[in-house]
DNA sequence: AGTAATTACGAGGTACGTAACAATC
DNA sequence: GATTGTTACGTACCTCGTAATTACT
């Protein structure tokens, strides 16, 4: 029977030119390769080489068979590969968010239902998402609203609200509450990696410069600056409240989110995900 | 190393359902089959079946194997088959000839000459041959005519004449001779596999019946019949005369035929023919 | 009982490396 | 003399078949 190995160390010869080299580069005696090549030739029964007493060299059919092994071999890696990449992807659950919160909770709901899986989630915008559900780029996707579509299954993970986070200094430090529009012109800061949040606030205040920190970054400023900032009540309830800052509640309906996860009904199933 | 057998052993096995039935149609016993695959899922690092004590089925990962496992094989028998092929094509002389008379001479000066080489002929009409030095289907092709294509090599090969044999009570047998249209409206017998002399005679007698028959039956219709029919200077000499029979020479000038064997100038150093 | 799959164990074959040889540059 | 390829020989590993075990129908 035609051997794998013997096709690759047909290439191996022909890239390395003499026996000697390919014999060292496959980790193999020159003696081996020899009988090799020849059992190679006897199973094809087609001579490959032109051989002079001290000289080895392919022939016409070597060529030709070269260029047959190469696809063969290609074929028999990327086969491999391809059950690597899906054996593996059997055992993660990629799950797309709209935003970063929702993970919180989510996340360890999975881990713990089905502990013998990979978790990898990505925040991404509104219109990724809803196009992911078609493509499986995500088995499971966190959306602000819950698709009407049949073959999916939603729950609803829990809700989101928006606060600035003002300086006690500011002057509209002491309000109840307020509209985004009120701080809008100002400097804000901003995390990175928001999701939809960012897009939210951008439109809702279009004259505001965002300053986006990485959060490090942005810790510090928040703590030493007097620039406004946003938290929501599920930031304040995972990191407490921020040092030296006034909390106010943000009135507009836009920043008051509800969370839905989603994904295909069969897949709910697979995936053991009590949703 | 990942192995084509292991890769047959796999499709057999899709295709039997059970390891004992694919073991038995492998020749091999069912224990050496069950090894085998263990092995093969080791060798990918994925699992392919499903095991139950006693039931064991591809699973989704075993399916997609299956697939990428058909093309792999396919291609490497492939690769055997066409490999075989061009090392026959390599030790075969394909030649194609107008006319079955110049194989005659020709097919025992290349024997001799490549005493290594199969010879392989076939009668073949002139728009067939002259396409064949285009696309190689013949090496070597024997026309009524020179080309004038300077790739090619042309070597005269000899001449041919068509007569007329005729019972000698035939009003026309004690002509000299004959022209073909001389004979026109009678009915003929005639050879198979005459190759371009067939459409010489019928364009020449159009309102001529020929009577097609096997070489046995021609040879008995030729002494029992009255029927003309037609010899060459080239089937007379091979043949010897016809029993009973007056031979009388064709004057036209499309029946004075003169031979070329034609190659390509760089396959007739291969060939080694002397041409 | 019969079929099907895995594990254990002994045997045979196959491919390897070392060594010896031949030939070319 | 150094490099390259083939042949000879002994060994080690690997895969096979037989037999035993377990489980399902």
């Amino acid at each position: 029977m035609l051997e794998l190995n013997q096709l690759e160390q047909l290439l191996t010869f022909a890239r390395c030119g003499t026996l000697s080299a390919a014999a060292e580069e496959l980790h193999l005696s020159q003696p081996a390769l020899s009988r090799s090549m020849q059992r190679l030739e006897a199973e094809l029964s087609v001579p490959l080489f032109t051989r002079q007493k001290n000289r080895i060299v392919l022939n016409e059919n070597g060529e030709l068979a070269v260029e047959y092994a190469r696809k063969v071999v290609e074929d028999a890696l990327d086969m491999k590969e391809k059950l690597v990449a899906q054996e593996r992807a059997r055992h993660t659950i990629f799950v797309g968010s709209c935003a970063p919160a929702p993970l919180w909770t989510l996340l360890p709901q999975i881990s713990a239902a089905c502990p013998d899986m990979t978790i990898t989630s990505e925040i991404r915008n509104l219109d990724r998402l809803q196009k992911s559900l078609e493509d499986h780029t995500y088995q499971l996707v966190v959306l602000p609203f819950a698709p009407k579509d049949p073959k999916l299954l939603c729950r609803k993970l829990g809700e989101e609200h928006l606060y600035f986070t003002l300086p006690p200094a500011h002057p509209l430090a002491n309000r109840k509450s307020l509209h985004l529009a009120d701080l809008d012109g100002e400097t804000m800061l901003l995390r990175p990696n928001l999701g939809f949040w960012g897009p939210i606030v951008k439109q809702a205040m279009p004259r505001t410069k965002f300053l986006v920190q990485d959060n490090e970054a942005f810790n510090e400023l928040v703590k030493f600056s007097i620039l406004p900032s946003f938290v929501t009540d599920l930031s304040l309830r995972r990191e407490g409240p921020p040092p030296d800052r006034v909390v106010v509640p943000i009135d507009d309906p836009c920043v008051q989110i509800t969370y839905y996860a989603c994904c295909e009904k069969k897949l709910a199933k697979r995936l053991k995900l009590g949703l």
